[in-house]
DNA sequence: TTCGTTTATCGTCGATTAACGATTGCAAAG
DNA sequence: CTTTGCAATCGTTAATCGACGATAAACGAA
């Protein structure tokens, strides 16, 4: 583990840049937006609704996990996926937290 | 251009996509809240405040600009950058959706 | 014009990402 | 026990990212 620049900044932009990054892919938001609306879950599901390939969702999925978004759970032979609630909560929390830092600006900047 | 399996899915997705992918850096974070916070705007500031090279500062600022998230306006020799109005009001729209769309879940999941 | 200041771009490097097909691992069904 | 079906992992490839130093471009001042 070498240092990096990364850990330059502070802990909150660290964290929520690792949300963002995780929402940074269309399949990504597609997959957090299937898990809501259905309760289905299933990564079987997932991969006929996508124009992807199997082994690319189940990454994408990985990495949904890795960014506490999503937790999956073996069912036999499938997995059942679900939007992790804590994670997302503590989501919801860092991307309020910027919305509200920045506001609608009311005034053009000066320059 | 080649069609990538990018394009298959919804413009509404592959924008909020490029949004965070754009806030997929804490650097990147850091500039913008900067940027909020103070007026001054001037890419110089940005240089002395971050961590980082100034060639690097110059590319998160291009990136960001090619979000539509910053607008740079040239001030003599310097460049005052400042948070673009509409390309953030448009982000706020498909971030405050997203949000929307993904609430904090009342029940766990089923599986 | 020449110089110093400021910012953008270039060229490079290693690391990471995105995608796929093929393979493996596992649990239920037969 | 063997087969079948689902999902994760492996291995590969091309592309992109992140960082830097060096260079170029633009401008104001001397």
């Amino acid at each position: 583990m070498a240092l990096h620049k990364r850990d330059q900044f502070t802990s909150s932009e660290q964290q929520l840049a690792v949300i963002a990054k995780a929402l940074g892919h269309p399949a990504r938001i597609a997959i957090l937006q299937l898990l809501a609306q259905r309760q289905s879950c299933v990564c079987g599901e997932l991969v006929t609704e996508l124009p992807i390939a199997q082994s690319t969702v189940s990454q994408h999925l990985k990495e949904l996990k890795a960014a506490g978004l999503v937790q999956g759970e073996v069912d036999g032979p499938r997995v059942c996926y679900c939007i992790d609630r804590a994670g997302w909560a503590r989501a919801r929390h860092l991307l309020s937290g910027l919305l509200a830092d920045l506001p609608e600006p009311a005034a053009a900047c000066a320059c």
